[in-house]
DNA sequence: GTAAAATTTGAACGAATGGTCAGTAAAAAA
DNA sequence: TTTTTTACTGACCATTCGTTCAAATTTTAC
């Protein structure tokens, strides 16, 4: 692939991921989508064979960039209470920041998580989830989060974090939820 | 207005209730709540005029409904602690059992108060939150509110109560805001 | 410079959508 | 019973939608 190419592809999943964080996949159009883009709504379709995969491709390159804020810096240490806390801190400043993926998220989750057909961006979100899980595991194992908190039902809550509004609300939910989660040696 | 064509009315506002909190608004079609209704398609048209009027009026009767369940007691006391507690347990128990309300509301809010073409919806939510507002405002004049919260910043941690998961998760939020906004004299 | 490959375009298609309307059936009024 | 009003139906329309494709243009390889 050029690089041409590839710029344009790039240009028609910005245009996509904002249209659909904005108006939600049923609520877009392709012609819309050709519109931000500035470019020919068959142009689309030389780059994704249809309106599915490039919401999943839009999907799967948001779970990426937030998973990759979320856990890519290599961390040093195995202290499970920093690890827990910094990924809170981490995640609270991706939804202020990133807004237009935040916001992609919130609206569609759902509807990823139900609907069959979109399976790529399904098995995406729901191995994103996993990691959260995995880390509550590890947590609890290490002594770090309390017994009484059951993983998966630990990751919804986490999860739900994306539908909290203002920067200061956030704030409120994170302490709440490292209250919840870990034990409280300080 | 007969029996018979109230009833038929009230079938499809249901019908439409349930597939607009399925899939949204943008994801539904008059075909399909014809379907789910029972009843042909010109049908829907003989009662309500659009898609978008229909639209707006199973949001109208949900936020009536929802209003009705938190305002709608009229409360005895004048102890504003008593009554901000009471109105966040009627809220989650709410939110609990009337699933379908609950979803629609959620999906639906931010399109509601952004999008200029659902005027009545708009104004009904927004009367909605000016209660919770107003509530927020006399608690403060009353001295159980803390002065440091600002009701407009209130009501948005309130309202997004609706896109938390778990009955369990709804007691710690609860338990969270009661915190935030009552003064702690028990 | 020319051939081949990659990229972009515009016109078109069938299906689905929101919406209309003339006409039929049923209920209420007379 | 007849008339008038109300409730309902089916056929149809215009538009938008996702999608296709042959042809034009641009880029790359030789």
């Amino acid at each position: 692939m050029s690089k041409k190419s590839s710029e344009t592809k790039q240009k028609i999943l910005e245009a996509a991921k904002i249209a659909f964080s904005k108006k939600g996949y049923d609520g877009v159009s392709i012609d819309e989508i050709a519109q931000i883009a500035n470019v020919r709504k068959s142009l689309i379709y030389y780059y994704f064979p249809s309106k599915e995969v490039l919401f999943e491709e839009v999907w799967v390159n948001s779970i990426d960039e937030l998973e990759n804020e979320l856990f890519g810096s290599e961390e040093e240490t195995e202290n499970y209470y920093v690890k827990i806390k910094n990924f809170l801190r981490r995640y609270i400043d991706f939804l202020t920041s990133k807004k237009a993926i935040s916001e992609l998220i919130r609206r569609e989750k759902t509807n990823v998580l139900d609907q069959d057909s979109w399976k790529n961006a399904k098995k995406r979100y729901e191995n994103f989830l996993g990691k959260i899980e995995q880390m509550i595991i590890e947590g609890k194992k290490k002594k770090c989060v309390n017994d009484n908190v059951e993983p998966e039902v630990a990751t919804e809550m986490i999860a739900s974090v994306d539908s909290v509004p203002r920067k200061s609300l956030l704030k409120r939910v994170e302490q709440m939820l490292l209250k919840v989660l870990l034990k409280d040696n300080v």
